[in-house]
RNA sequence: GCCCUCGUAGUUCAAUGGAUAGAACCGGAGACUUCUAAUCUCUUAAUGGGGGUUCGAUUCCUCCCGAGGGCGCCA
């Protein structure tokens, strides 16, 4: 609708770059523009004039009936959406249900997603809940609006750590331990190796040639190793279904180890890297930029060169028009790096690489979390916990809600900035929260199932004329273009928020409004309106990654 | 030292350069013989400070103060 306004007004006043938006104040109508205020400097005239002249223009080129007014104040021309349009758009809701606000806009266009990314032989905390969370939610925004989207968990499954725990299992390692609880025991068993490393230096080199031995193929390291992601992805895999997680690909970092040699040839041959003191650099040319090493003067490689190696591969088998990095804050540096080596490599000319970033998930005190304070909580200890608290309403929801908790207590937040991590603000299972929302879906659902076949769902809106039933049909109309916004900017929370303003919306309309023991045609126009506002609800949650629940 | 983020009610968070800065939690007062009270209705309270750009600044620029993060031949 947004769009089709701005559409509008540019085609009325011969404009490419219109800004509507969606006024706070409903007194203000529907959507407003602020043309006028541009016009009247251009041209030199009052808002005033400049707000009529282009107020006639536009009753030109909107169809008739289109708007009920169009209201002048200062340089603002606000547009109320008549009746017949909200109505309209009301029953579209109604006939395209879980389709209403889906887009074509990302036709033929593809997006890779690079999301998750936990690390082999660690398990899953908090800090990871973002960038999966938050991954998930943009990958299902993107599908909404027609892109082809590929969702690829970059697992950390390569890397020096490997090494000391190779050397670690084949001196105190048991198989059925491994089994039995395979991340915890690969955990224990890296701990002690870093413990008895401190005072055995010997232990310190048996890793280095694991590692060397893994690297050059070593059957028994690499079957090992194999073993050791096999049993992390297990119950990783565990948590993606709880969490209701699907990728399109999971290639770790060690799926790009045979393409290294060939990165960093490119990079010679191409003139952009240099030898410097036996190892090789990407100079970027930038002094807010450290140069990038590549190639250690050992011969062995790198993230940096894990993450180019990633670019030129997605590019190849995908041609994307985007490849989004959900990763956190912290790594800023680290891909400005790489998007300026990929710029001066020139490997993803027709690609566009952006970090959306996140913020910190700080400790009650502020502070951020670490491991060694003890403070990182385990992915599946918070999820328990949030099944727990909601068990204590309700044993038969208790997973499902807890869960929507979780998860929307992270995406109701700007993803950009820093989180207090709060059990008692996680759990809240009231105000803003997922709760909230699915309880007022389920009494919705409650409603329709109650009013049964006997009550036709048929909108007439002169009949819904209190204030609740107003704001509930104006809050409506504005889902296609929140979704829009949310896909556009990656910003999940801008769902989530119009979500917990239509929630409240509706829930202000269930308090004052009857269904079902009114006068027919009132009954049927408010069935319309609370069967509008339960697919508009569950769509959104699904798109956040939240399942509703019939009844709770 | 250099670079990047961020300073909004007591607390935790919102606000594509727009109109009277919104919520939630906490505190206080009310509402269930009527479609589910995990609900609803009232109520107190905020843009760190100084300049600037603009018709208009929480938002952009600049300085100051304060907080966090990053600057590895780690990932």
């Amino acid at each position: 609708m947004l769009e089709k306004i701005a559409n509008l007004l540019s085609e009325a006043v011969k404009e490419d770059e219109v800004k509507v938006f969606i006024p706070e104040n409903p007194d203000f109508g529907h959507y407003s523009t602020n043309l006028a205020f541009e016009f009247a400097k251009m041209r030199e005239i009052s808002p005033d004039e400049a707000g009529k002249e282009i107020r006639n223009k536009l009753t030109h080129a909107a169809p008739k009936g289109f708007f009920s007014r169009v209201d002048i104040a200062g340089g603002f021309l606000n547009f109320t959406l008549s009746d017949e349009t909200l109505e309209k758009e009301i029953n579209l809701i109604l006939r395209q249900k879980q389709n209403y606000g889906r887009t074509r806009k990302g036709h033929k266009k593809t997006v890779v997603v690079d999301y998750s990314a936990p690390n082999i032989a660690k398990p899953m905390n908090v800090g990871h809940l973002r960038s999966t969370i938050i991954g998930q939610a943009i990958v299902n925004l993107l599908r909404f609006e027609g892109y082809r989207v590929i969702g690829d968990n970059h697992l950390g499954d390569w890397g020096t750590q490997f090494g000391g725990l190779l050397a670690a299992f084949k001196k105190w390692g048991s198989r059925e331990e491994l089994k039995r609880d395979p991340i915890d025991y690969l955990v224990k068993l890296y701990i002690r190796f870093n413990k008895e490393a401190e005072t055995n230096e010997e232990l310190m080199n048996e890793a280095r040639m694991e590692t060397a031995k893994l690297q050059k193929g070593d059957r028994e390291n690499r079957r090992l190793w194999k073993e050791f992601v096999r049993a992390s992805l297990k119950e990783f895999n565990k948590t993606y279904r709880r969490l209701g997680v699907r990728f399109s690909v999971v290639l770790g970092e060690s799926f790009y180890q045979k393409m290294l040699p060939a990165v960093v040839k490119d990079a010679l041959e191409k003139g952009v890297a240099k030898k410097d003191d036996g190892a090789i650099k990407i100079a970027l040319g930038d002094e807010k930029m450290p140069d990038i090493v590549i190639e250690k003067t050992d011969g062995s490689h790198l993230y940096a060169t894990t993450d180019l190696a990633a670019i030129v591969y997605r590019v190849r088998k995908w041609h994307p028009e985007k490849i989004l990095y959900v990763v956190a804050n912290e790594q800023a540096l680290h891909f400005s790096q790489i998007f300026k080596a990929a710029e001066i490599l020139k490997i993803a000319p027709q690609t566009e690489l952006e970090h959306v970033k996140f913020g910190m998930l700080l400790g009650e005190s502020g502070q951020k979390m670490s491991t060694r304070r003890g403070e990182f909580i385990k992915l599946e200890e918070l999820l328990d916990r949030a099944k727990e608290e909601a068990g204590k309403i309700d044993q038969k929801s208790a997973e499902q809600v807890g869960i929507g908790a979780v998860k929307y207590f992270d995406l109701s937040h700007d993803r950009r900035s820093d989180i207090v991590f709060d059990w008692n603000k996680v759990l809240n299972l009231k105000g803003n929260s997922a709760p909230y929302i699915l309880y007022t879906y389920a009494r919705l659902r409650s409603v329709l199932r109650k009013a049964g076949p006997k009550i036709k769902k048929r909108l007439d809106l002169s009949l819904l004329r209190t204030e609740a039933e107003k704001k509930t049909v104006r809050q409506l109309v504005y889902f296609p273009d929140m979704v829009a916004a949310a896909a556009e900017n990656y910003m999940p929370n801008y769902l989530a928020d119009y979500l917990y303003k239509l929630a409240n919306d509706l829930n202000a309309f269930y308090e004052t409004s009857p269904v079902i023991s009114v006068e027919k045609n009132l009954a049927e126009s408010r069935l319309a309106l609370v069967a509008a506002g339960s697919v508009v609800l569950k769509q959104g949650l699904k798109l956040l990654g939240i399942e509703t629940l019939e009844q709770m």
